[in-house]
DNA sequence: CTGAAAGCGCTAACAG
DNA sequence: CTGTTAGCGCTTTCAG
């Protein structure tokens, strides 16, 4: 490996010029400047991030700690990798693969130092096991489930846009809506979020006057597409009586129109459907689907936001932002 | 900020037991070992991995470094961390937003400094680009692209899986098979890949001893839904007679099949459709799509495989490798 | 079983 | 405009 020294021996200056000519620092003789660049190439140099960043005490580097790679995240991720790269940092995206235990340590270990900053989707962790997590280190919670008053933490209005989806299938003649996604079966399924919504499918009953019938809570644990099919599938087999479907992410819909179009069922005339996330796939399912938009880039901004007043040295009150949602409509629901 | 240094002194030890005692080496006594892990816990201490990472030369750390964080490459990530996470390494992901300048320089520079290694998912960059890249780092190339014989790449076999999908569809009654996707308008937006896929559906047509209609190219730069779907409305407006269409990737796919239903087509019995990644996805659209399966598995084994041998200090024989696709049939499809 | 010294590669601060 | 000094926080020697 080739280091500093010994691309400032073999230009005849100290390391000290060599690196003011790697980062541009002004005061450089240009003969000098040229003569530097000139061996950095010829003896294929390359700087060592990993002292820079030990010296500096920053990598310039933020982490996305997602429960997985897949749909929804990478549609925060891509906003929040313009929102820091606009600031001169690199977004780097980590996944826990849904496991608390890769949650928590994020959260209380080490990997902490090796950026300036953490943005972490909380999908397994119990507010007790955040409790416990001791650091200093800045970070920003995200996600649909109830945090300690001490960190910055950003989710949506989930019973809100719950209530909104059902309350619009309710306007639009449906009296039997059935909920799809997130049953609590499984401990770190999306359980957590899909209570809360569930509660919104409750309040948008009760605003009406009517009743949610518990027997239209369809099992399975998760928010995948096979959730949604399985749904559907659970609901023909009972022979329950519906003609609505709230699916708690838009990944379970796409799998509850699946299930539909199996079963027979014409949307939106049988059956209406309406989704949460406003994916951009949403436009493409056919219909296009109905779906509560979270405002990613309000979410975005605002994980931003909060992260970089803490690398910035600050440290305020946390904050607890909730990004309000609003129903997207699409051929899923009928006309109003 | 509270250093190993701080932890020794309170405990009255060197930083060396201190040391020892975190990374768990056995000449340490009992009490002593209790003593400094009391000390800190109480001090809150969190070893700096930046220093470590300096000392030890390594990271443990590697990066995929992927044009964006949409679908497909979400299903190749979670695979390469399950992969790595076995070797007790982290996976981080990074997004070029599909420029080639971000590309470059996540090859040539700094960046790989940061990381053990680096798998890079070729979009954008031409051979000639890539050429210019001098760097001893290990590097695994992924891609549909041509690459200097001097790096390790893994491909698909794009022209056979296209050819697969094409005949698939002229086998069952297709005889107008249009191309979605990948048009090259843009440079950048998946048109090499687009390009070798071209050239197996001419194949496939050949090899029926039929001849590919120009016509019947879609125009449109990308690989998304929106793609796929004004692929379909430009085939309408022109009112070139199709049968089949043959979509670069499942989701353009997704794009087609809102698209044919926009249209009153009715799939498969009016024009069949095939895609090109067998996404999670392709199970759940009205009806199944049919895919032609990259072999993910086989991908991410086989970059995790390149990468860790560059790793571990060979110099061998760089490694091109092809995997291999087969068709997994669906409902856009007719019976054959 | 524990400690002291040396240094990973870089840069801030201060001289010259 | 360029060089010297010191040290970021940790771990690998090698002594005790």
């Amino acid at each position: 490996m080739v280091t500093m020294n010994d691309v400032a021996r073999a230009a005849g200056v100290s390391m000290m010029t060599v690196s003011n000519v790697l980062n541009d620092r002004p005061r450089v003789g240009k003969e000098t400047r040229a003569r530097v660049l000139d061996v950095v190439a010829h003896l294929g140099y390359e700087i060592n991030l990993t002292a820079r960043h030990l010296r500096a005490g920053r990598t310039d580097t933020v982490a996305f700690v997602v429960p997985g790679f897949q749909t929804y995240f990478d549609e925060i991720a891509d906003r929040l990798a313009a929102a820091f790269g606009a600031q001169g940092r690199h977004l780097v995206v980590e996944s826990t693969g849904a496991r608390p235990e890769n949650e928590l340590a994020a959260l209380s270990s080490v990997r902490l130092s090796m950026y300036d900053g953490v943005i972490l989707s909380v999908a397994g962790l119990t507010l007790t096991e955040i409790e416990g997590v001791r650091t200093t280190a800045p970070l920003v919670l995200l996600g649909e489930v109830e945090v300690p008053e001490r960190f910055d933490h950003v989710m949506l209005a989930n019973a809100e846009g719950a209530a909104l989806a059902t309350a619009r299938m309710l306007a639009t003649g449906s009296r039997r809506i059935a909920i799809a996604g997130g049953d609590p079966g499984g401990p770190h399924d999306g359980a957590g979020m899909a209570a809360i919504r569930r509660a919104g499918w409750v309040r948008a009953h009760e605003g009406a006057g009517l009743t949610a019938d518990p027997a239209l809570v369809a099992p399975g644990a998760g928010v995948g597409p096979e959730v949604g099919r399985e749904a559907v599938r659970h609901l023909e087999r009972s022979g329950v009586d519906y003609d609505g479907v709230f699916a708690v992410t838009d990944s379970t819909a796409v799998g509850v129109l699946a299930g539909l179009a199996e079963a027979g069922r014409r949307v939106p005339q049988d059956v209406q459907v309406v989704g949460f996330d406003n994916l951009d796939l949403a436009e493409f399912t056919v219909p296009g689907l109905t779906s509560v938009d979270p405002g990613r880039d309000a979410v975005a901004h605002h994980a931003a936001r909060l992260l970089q007043r803490r690398i910035d040295g600050a440290t305020p009150e946390p904050e607890h932002v909730v990004v309000p949602v609003r129903l997207v409509e699409r051929g899923t629901t009928r006309a109003s």
